[in-house]
DNA sequence: ATGAAAGCGCTAACAG
DNA sequence: CTGTTAGCGCTTTCAT
């Protein structure tokens, strides 16, 4: 009496478990070749009515899952667009993602994310291995990247957005807006609204700095005072907004001046201290932030910010992919989507 | 005179761009064969030094970058484990997620991850999209799947981790902590506290609506009043809370009693409305947030919340899932790292 | 409308 | 230490 072996076999001789249904089994039960159940599910207009019942039947039944690594392999495309951002946890990253996401989700691409920090050696590791995955598509955050990271990017070959910033020569595209502007038009607000005197609260972000000193520069023109600057190495919080406040007012003296903020995370410590301290906002202490979180216009006193669309920024993004990829209108290589100061209670 | 075509050939027939450089590409400049490129990535120590030395020249020259796609086809592992959160702009659950990665990308692991809202349909979509990429292992949140998500999730034959709540029937591991118990606690504390009235605000979220509830009952037992609720179908915000405390007020005429929130930032709305009207905190409004986020101890008044330890949270699922994938000890089941009532100024 | 064949770029097993 | 062979589960091309 013999065996009858039905197990698929691995590698060279030898058996395994059972892997994962495949496009030949539901096409055996189903009564057809396995090339029509992938036609059937890439396109079912290709595919005779009866003929499609039957293998929805078989997938049914079976509980087939397609194999998006086979098919990527096969198809050299992957369908898959992978995102590079400092960190996850922030509100100001998370939300353009999220846009992001939901525009290109619509087409069938699912996104790999990953956090650099704020190192570009960092950066430059997570590209390679984002690579390796052979993404569609590549979003980073920043126009700073080192040469190394430029070059594997551009030998892939696919569309790169760099996000959150503009320059004259990106990568691919870059979706963004002017951090010196934008620092600038702060300068410009307060010298309008009567500040004479100015300080500046700021996280570790290179992007960050650069929009303080172009405030710094601009306050500084001619009529302007000195101004004041605290800087921390890492990431904004609460209670860093709150130190800073302490710092300024007892080691360097200052008063009946605007302190501008790198986010509104920092200014809504600065607004919690001067209340704890009673202070006045914006009497003896104006306040700007950056970014206006949902928070900013309801805390007490509302928020003076500088307002930026990430939703729209995080579309534009997505849409650029998407006019890259299945062709279409070229799309435009800078995409400069501004900001908007915010003028409430607090400044 | 004749031309040499030297250009790889696609599929059946025809020419096609340059695609992405191969390891026989590389093994031909280091004049070895394919899969001793294969064995000096993957394992350097069965390769001669001088080959290796050669190999790594000839990546270097060329740019090589891996195809992981190909490699988790032939392998059959993929080095990719992916996680569904309800959102990614919630710090609560990307806080999660943050060492959860970072646990894991240690072992060189790459982490994909999407967004589930709150909805099951979503959630079993999401599912079959995630196990086509056929992961090493999953990530979901919550203990609530619909019996298809199970059923997929059960047939992958992969580990899988429900995070953020503990079950005694997890599909595979769970790693979290009791809500209705944490709403217990709630409730007996406010009541030592010596708080006869009480109530809540909370978002539409299931889990929240599920500590809601256990504060309620066992807040109302024999000498307790009757719980005053406020429940939002969408998200919390700051404004929410404010907005709530507005509907208490006015609406439901809540005076001396603890309004307890279903997360910080409605608990900071609340106290921010209270200070706006010149409510005392605690003395005529007591409150409680949910969370202990970094700002909780550094408003004012300080938040009187609950503390989840989230990094250890993501940290002990990652460790989980390494331990089934790699061997070893088997992980726990059901592992609870409940929580603790933070005692702050605000209650 | 359906099928057969060829290959995507790699890893796994076996043989020297 | 290195090479050969046989797939992994699909998509693409060509033929019917």
């Amino acid at each position: 009496m013999s065996v009858h072996d039905d197990r698929q076999k691995t590698g060279r001789g030898g058996t395994s478990a059972p892997r994962g249904v495949t496009m030949a089994a539901v096409g055996r039960l189903a009564g057809v070749s396995q090339v029509t159940v992938s036609r059937a599910l890439s396109d079912p207009s290709k595919v005779s009515p009866e003929t499609l019942r039957r293998i929805r039947e078989a997938i049914e039944v079976t509980g087939y899952v397609p194999n998006a690594v086979a098919g990527a392999l096969a198809s050299r495309r992957s369908k898959l667009i992978t995102a590079l951002v400092p960190s996850i946890t922030n509100i100001v990253y998370s939300s353009m993602i999220q846009t992001f996401t939901g525009e290109l989700r619509a087409q069938d691409y699912q996104i790999l994310m990953s956090e650099t920090g704020f190192d570009p050696k960092v950066e430059e590791a997570a590209v390679a291995t984002h690579l390796s995955r052979r993404p569609d598509a590549v979003l980073l955050t920043g126009i700073h990247h080192s040469p190394q990271t430029r070059r594997m990017l551009l030998a892939a070959e696919i569309p790169v957005v760099e996000l959150w910033d503009i320059t004259d020569t990106p990568i691919d595209l870059c979706v963004g807006f002017s951090h010196v502007e934008s620092g600038r038009a702060v300068a410009r607000f307060c010298r309008e609204a009567g500040y004479l005197r100015a300080a500046t609260v700021s996280a570790g972000d290179e992007r960050a700095i650069r929009r303080k000193d172009a405030f710094v520069r601009e306050f500084g023109r001619p009529g302007g005072e000195a101004v004041q600057e605290v800087t921390y190495a890492g990431s904004a919080s609460l209670v860093r907004g709150r130190e800073a406040l302490v710092r300024l007012l007892d080691e360097a003296g200052f008063r009946n001046g605007v302190v501008v903020c790198s986010s509104d995370l920092l200014a809504h410590g600065v607004v919690i201290e001067a209340a704890a301290r009673g202070l006045e906002v914006p009497g003896e202490i104006a306040v700007v932030g950056f970014g206006d979180q949902d928070y900013a216009a309801h805390i007490v006193p509302s928020l003076t910010t500088v307002r930026v669309d990430r939703e729209a920024l995080g579309r534009v993004a997505a849409q650029a992919i998407l006019a890259r990829i299945e062709g279409g209108e070229p799309p435009p290589a800078v995409t400069d989507l501004g900001f908007e100061i915010i003028r409430r209670e607090s400044a």
